[in-house]
DNA sequence: CACAAATATTAGCGAAGGCTAATATGATGA
DNA sequence: TCATCATATTAGCCTTCGCTAATATTTGTG
Protein backbone atom coordinates (compact mmCIF):
# COMPACT_ATOMS: atom_id res chain seq x y z
CA UNK A 1 0.00 0.00 0.00
CA UNK A 2 0.91 3.64 0.05
CA UNK A 3 2.86 3.04 -3.14
CA UNK A 4 5.92 1.68 -1.41
CA UNK A 5 9.35 2.67 -2.48
CA UNK A 6 9.87 -0.14 -4.91
CA UNK A 7 13.24 1.21 -5.78
CA UNK A 8 14.68 0.52 -2.37
CA UNK A 9 12.79 -2.71 -2.02
CA UNK A 10 14.18 -3.88 -5.34
CA UNK A 11 17.68 -3.25 -4.12
CA UNK A 12 16.94 -5.17 -1.00
CA UNK A 13 15.58 -8.08 -3.00
CA UNK A 14 18.48 -8.06 -5.38
CA UNK A 15 20.54 -9.40 -2.51
CA UNK A 16 18.62 -12.64 -2.78
CA UNK A 17 18.67 -12.91 -6.53
CA UNK A 18 22.06 -14.32 -7.25
CA UNK A 19 23.36 -17.83 -6.90
CA UNK A 20 26.53 -17.14 -4.95
CA UNK A 21 24.77 -14.77 -2.57
CA UNK A 22 22.11 -17.38 -1.87
CA UNK A 23 24.84 -19.88 -1.14
CA UNK A 24 26.49 -17.46 1.23
CA UNK A 25 23.22 -16.91 3.03
CA UNK A 26 22.80 -20.63 3.28
CA UNK A 27 26.28 -20.98 4.70
CA UNK A 28 25.75 -18.45 7.47
CA UNK A 29 22.15 -19.36 8.01
CA UNK A 30 22.63 -21.04 11.34
CA UNK A 31 25.89 -19.58 12.54
CA UNK A 32 28.15 -16.69 11.85
CA UNK A 33 31.22 -17.41 9.81
CA UNK A 34 34.39 -15.69 8.72
CA UNK A 35 35.13 -14.76 5.17
CA UNK A 36 37.69 -17.49 4.76
CA UNK A 37 35.35 -20.07 6.17
CA UNK A 38 32.78 -19.09 3.60
CA UNK A 39 35.34 -19.01 0.84
CA UNK A 40 36.44 -22.52 1.75
CA UNK A 41 32.94 -23.82 2.08
CA UNK A 42 31.83 -22.50 -1.27
CA UNK A 43 35.16 -23.20 -2.87
CA UNK A 44 34.97 -19.66 -4.10
CA UNK A 45 37.28 -16.82 -4.96
CA UNK A 46 38.13 -14.58 -2.02
CA UNK A 47 37.63 -11.35 -3.88
CA UNK A 48 34.38 -12.51 -5.31
CA UNK A 49 32.98 -13.65 -2.00
CA UNK A 50 34.10 -10.45 -0.38
CA UNK A 51 32.25 -8.43 -2.95
CA UNK A 52 29.09 -10.43 -2.50
CA UNK A 53 29.35 -10.00 1.25
CA UNK A 54 29.61 -6.28 0.76
CA UNK A 55 26.55 -6.41 -1.42
CA UNK A 56 24.53 -8.38 1.10
CA UNK A 57 25.62 -6.02 3.82
CA UNK A 58 24.69 -3.01 1.75
CA UNK A 59 21.29 -4.54 1.18
CA UNK A 60 20.80 -4.81 4.92
CA UNK A 61 20.63 -8.57 4.83
CA UNK A 62 23.71 -9.42 6.81
CA UNK A 63 25.90 -7.78 9.41
CA UNK A 64 29.51 -8.20 10.38
CA UNK A 65 31.58 -7.97 13.49
CA UNK A 66 35.30 -7.97 13.86
CA UNK A 67 37.25 -10.21 16.18
CA UNK A 68 40.93 -9.88 15.85
CA UNK A 69 41.86 -10.24 12.28
CA UNK A 70 38.72 -12.14 11.49
CA UNK A 71 35.44 -10.71 10.40
CA UNK A 72 32.35 -12.67 11.17
CA UNK A 73 29.27 -12.36 9.02
CA UNK A 74 25.79 -13.37 10.03
CA UNK A 75 22.18 -12.73 9.11
CA UNK A 76 21.04 -9.33 10.28
CA UNK A 77 18.20 -10.46 12.53
CA UNK A 78 15.46 -12.98 13.03
CA UNK A 79 13.29 -11.33 10.41
CA UNK A 80 15.79 -12.24 7.76
CA UNK A 81 15.99 -15.77 9.06
CA UNK A 82 12.22 -16.09 8.89
CA UNK A 83 12.25 -14.62 5.44
CA UNK A 84 14.72 -17.24 4.26
CA UNK A 85 12.49 -19.93 5.70
CA UNK A 86 9.40 -18.60 4.01
CA UNK A 87 11.32 -18.25 0.79
CA UNK A 88 12.29 -21.88 0.90
CA UNK A 89 8.76 -23.05 1.45
CA UNK A 90 7.29 -20.87 -1.24
CA UNK A 91 10.03 -21.68 -3.65
CA UNK A 92 9.58 -25.39 -3.19
CA UNK A 93 5.85 -25.12 -3.77
CA UNK A 94 6.22 -22.97 -6.81
CA UNK A 95 9.05 -25.03 -8.19
CA UNK A 96 6.99 -28.16 -7.92
CA UNK A 97 3.97 -26.51 -9.43
CA UNK A 98 5.82 -24.99 -12.29
CA UNK A 99 7.75 -28.16 -12.98
CA UNK A 100 4.71 -30.39 -12.70
CA UNK A 101 1.73 -28.56 -14.14
CA UNK A 102 3.34 -26.71 -16.93
CA UNK A 103 4.97 -28.44 -19.81
CA UNK A 104 5.72 -24.79 -20.40
CA UNK A 105 9.27 -24.66 -21.68
CA UNK A 106 10.43 -21.65 -19.81
CA UNK A 107 11.26 -21.82 -16.20
CA UNK A 108 14.09 -19.68 -17.33
CA UNK A 109 12.65 -16.32 -16.49
CA UNK A 110 13.60 -13.40 -18.61
CA UNK A 111 16.60 -14.78 -20.38
CA UNK A 112 16.97 -13.99 -24.03
CA UNK A 113 16.53 -16.77 -26.49
CA UNK B 1 18.91 -27.64 3.12
CA UNK B 2 20.32 -30.45 1.00
CA UNK B 3 22.29 -27.79 -0.83
CA UNK B 4 19.32 -26.41 -2.70
CA UNK B 5 19.59 -25.53 -6.32
CA UNK B 6 20.51 -21.92 -5.77
CA UNK B 7 20.67 -21.37 -9.47
CA UNK B 8 16.98 -21.92 -9.96
CA UNK B 9 16.10 -20.17 -6.75
CA UNK B 10 18.11 -17.17 -7.83
CA UNK B 11 16.13 -16.97 -11.03
CA UNK B 12 12.95 -17.15 -9.04
CA UNK B 13 14.10 -14.36 -6.77
CA UNK B 14 15.21 -12.22 -9.61
CA UNK B 15 11.56 -11.75 -10.40
CA UNK B 16 11.25 -9.71 -7.23
CA UNK B 17 14.40 -7.72 -7.65
CA UNK B 18 13.39 -5.02 -10.06
CA UNK B 19 11.39 -1.88 -9.49
CA UNK B 20 8.91 -2.22 -12.30
CA UNK B 21 8.25 -5.85 -11.56
CA UNK B 22 7.58 -5.06 -7.92
CA UNK B 23 5.16 -2.41 -9.03
CA UNK B 24 3.40 -4.86 -11.29
CA UNK B 25 3.12 -7.35 -8.45
CA UNK B 26 1.70 -4.61 -6.31
CA UNK B 27 -0.81 -3.74 -9.00
CA UNK B 28 -2.15 -7.27 -9.33
CA UNK B 29 -1.76 -8.09 -5.71
CA UNK B 30 -5.44 -8.11 -4.89
CA UNK B 31 -7.04 -8.69 -8.25
CA UNK B 32 -6.12 -9.89 -11.67
CA UNK B 33 -5.63 -7.22 -14.29
CA UNK B 34 -5.10 -6.95 -18.00
CA UNK B 35 -1.90 -5.76 -19.54
CA UNK B 36 -3.37 -2.44 -20.53
CA UNK B 37 -4.77 -1.88 -17.08
CA UNK B 38 -1.31 -2.40 -15.66
CA UNK B 39 0.28 -0.22 -18.29
CA UNK B 40 -2.16 2.57 -17.46
CA UNK B 41 -1.76 2.18 -13.75
CA UNK B 42 2.02 2.29 -13.86
CA UNK B 43 2.06 4.85 -16.64
CA UNK B 44 4.46 2.50 -18.33
CA UNK B 45 5.47 1.47 -21.79
CA UNK B 46 3.43 -1.41 -23.21
CA UNK B 47 6.40 -3.31 -24.55
CA UNK B 48 8.30 -2.87 -21.38
CA UNK B 49 5.47 -4.05 -19.16
CA UNK B 50 4.85 -6.97 -21.44
CA UNK B 51 8.43 -8.06 -21.13
CA UNK B 52 8.36 -7.81 -17.36
CA UNK B 53 5.16 -9.83 -17.29
CA UNK B 54 6.83 -12.51 -19.37
CA UNK B 55 9.71 -12.48 -16.92
CA UNK B 56 7.46 -12.81 -13.89
CA UNK B 57 5.57 -15.59 -15.59
CA UNK B 58 8.76 -17.38 -16.50
CA UNK B 59 9.83 -17.13 -12.87
CA UNK B 60 6.62 -18.85 -11.82
CA UNK B 61 5.42 -15.84 -9.90
CA UNK B 62 2.36 -14.95 -11.91
CA UNK B 63 -0.04 -16.71 -14.25
CA UNK B 64 -2.22 -15.52 -17.10
CA UNK B 65 -5.54 -16.42 -18.58
CA UNK B 66 -7.08 -15.22 -21.76
CA UNK B 67 -10.57 -13.83 -22.07
CA UNK B 68 -11.39 -12.66 -25.53
CA UNK B 69 -8.71 -10.34 -26.62
CA UNK B 70 -7.67 -9.55 -23.10
CA UNK B 71 -5.11 -11.37 -21.06
CA UNK B 72 -5.46 -11.27 -17.33
CA UNK B 73 -2.47 -11.62 -15.08
CA UNK B 74 -2.56 -12.56 -11.44
CA UNK B 75 -0.32 -13.93 -8.71
CA UNK B 76 0.25 -17.64 -9.14
CA UNK B 77 -1.17 -18.80 -5.83
CA UNK B 78 -1.66 -17.96 -2.19
CA UNK B 79 1.95 -18.84 -1.40
CA UNK B 80 3.12 -15.97 -3.54
CA UNK B 81 0.62 -13.68 -1.88
CA UNK B 82 1.90 -14.69 1.53
CA UNK B 83 5.42 -14.24 0.37
CA UNK B 84 4.70 -10.69 -0.70
CA UNK B 85 3.17 -10.02 2.69
CA UNK B 86 6.16 -11.39 4.54
CA UNK B 87 8.46 -9.46 2.28
CA UNK B 88 6.69 -6.26 3.16
CA UNK B 89 6.96 -6.87 6.86
CA UNK B 90 10.60 -7.85 6.75
CA UNK B 91 11.46 -5.08 4.40
CA UNK B 92 9.86 -2.49 6.63
CA UNK B 93 11.81 -3.76 9.58
CA UNK B 94 15.05 -3.90 7.74
CA UNK B 95 14.54 -0.63 5.97
CA UNK B 96 14.09 1.13 9.26
CA UNK B 97 17.05 -0.59 10.83
CA UNK B 98 19.35 -0.07 7.91
CA UNK B 99 18.33 3.52 7.49
CA UNK B 100 18.45 4.24 11.19
CA UNK B 101 21.23 2.21 12.77
CA UNK B 102 23.80 2.53 10.13
CA UNK B 103 25.28 5.85 9.28
CA UNK B 104 26.86 3.50 6.83
CA UNK B 105 26.85 5.33 3.55
CA UNK B 106 25.71 2.52 1.41
CA UNK B 107 22.14 1.52 1.46
CA UNK B 108 22.86 1.15 -2.16
CA UNK B 109 23.83 -2.45 -2.18
CA UNK B 110 26.40 -3.51 -4.65
CA UNK B 111 26.45 -0.52 -6.89
CA UNK B 112 29.80 0.73 -7.99
CA UNK B 113 30.99 4.00 -6.64
C1' DC C 1 59.86 -3.13 12.37
C1' DA C 2 59.20 -6.79 8.94
C1' DC C 3 56.28 -10.26 7.63
C1' DA C 4 52.25 -13.01 7.12
C1' DA C 5 47.36 -13.89 7.35
C1' DA C 6 42.56 -12.08 6.60
C1' DT C 7 39.88 -9.13 4.17
C1' DA C 8 38.78 -5.25 1.14
C1' DT C 9 39.23 -2.55 -2.98
C1' DT C 10 40.15 -1.54 -7.84
C1' DA C 11 40.36 -2.16 -12.73
C1' DG C 12 38.93 -4.28 -16.75
C1' DC C 13 36.32 -7.50 -19.38
C1' DG C 14 32.41 -10.03 -21.11
C1' DA C 15 27.67 -11.23 -20.29
C1' DA C 16 23.11 -10.17 -18.95
C1' DG C 17 19.47 -6.92 -18.13
C1' DG C 18 16.21 -3.10 -19.04
C1' DC C 19 14.53 0.38 -22.10
C1' DT C 20 12.51 2.18 -26.43
C1' DA C 21 10.84 1.99 -31.08
C1' DA C 22 9.24 -0.80 -34.54
C1' DT C 23 6.97 -4.76 -36.07
C1' DA C 24 4.29 -9.04 -35.60
C1' DT C 25 0.49 -11.83 -33.91
C1' DG C 26 -4.13 -12.72 -32.63
C1' DA C 27 -8.84 -11.75 -31.64
C1' DT C 28 -13.11 -8.94 -32.56
C1' DG C 29 -16.45 -6.82 -35.10
C1' DA C 30 -18.21 -4.02 -39.12
C1' DT D 1 -12.07 -9.61 -45.50
C1' DC D 2 -10.40 -5.37 -43.51
C1' DA D 3 -9.57 -2.48 -39.74
C1' DT D 4 -8.73 -2.12 -35.00
C1' DC D 5 -7.66 -3.10 -30.38
C1' DA D 6 -4.72 -5.91 -27.05
C1' DT D 7 -0.59 -8.06 -26.48
C1' DA D 8 3.84 -10.16 -27.75
C1' DT D 9 8.22 -10.20 -30.00
C1' DT D 10 12.46 -8.35 -31.99
C1' DA D 11 16.42 -5.48 -32.53
C1' DG D 12 19.63 -2.28 -30.88
C1' DC D 13 21.55 0.56 -27.38
C1' DC D 14 23.40 1.50 -23.04
C1' DT D 15 23.87 0.29 -18.22
C1' DT D 16 24.58 -2.83 -14.61
C1' DC D 17 26.44 -7.01 -12.91
C1' DG D 18 29.65 -10.75 -11.77
C1' DC D 19 34.10 -12.56 -12.37
C1' DT D 20 39.18 -12.64 -12.11
C1' DA D 21 43.68 -10.83 -11.25
C1' DA D 22 46.19 -7.53 -9.00
C1' DT D 23 46.90 -4.46 -5.29
C1' DA D 24 45.84 -2.24 -0.86
C1' DT D 25 44.64 -2.31 4.02
C1' DT D 26 44.40 -3.99 8.52
C1' DT D 27 45.73 -6.90 12.30
C1' DG D 28 48.55 -10.06 14.75
C1' DT D 29 53.21 -12.01 15.56
C1' DG D 30 58.13 -12.92 15.70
Amino acid sequence: MITPNCDVKAKFMRGFSEKTRLQILDAIRHEEKTVSQIVDELKGNQSNISQHLACLKGCGIIVSRQEGKFIYYSLRNHHIIELLNVLDVVFNEVEREVAACEKNDELDGCTRK
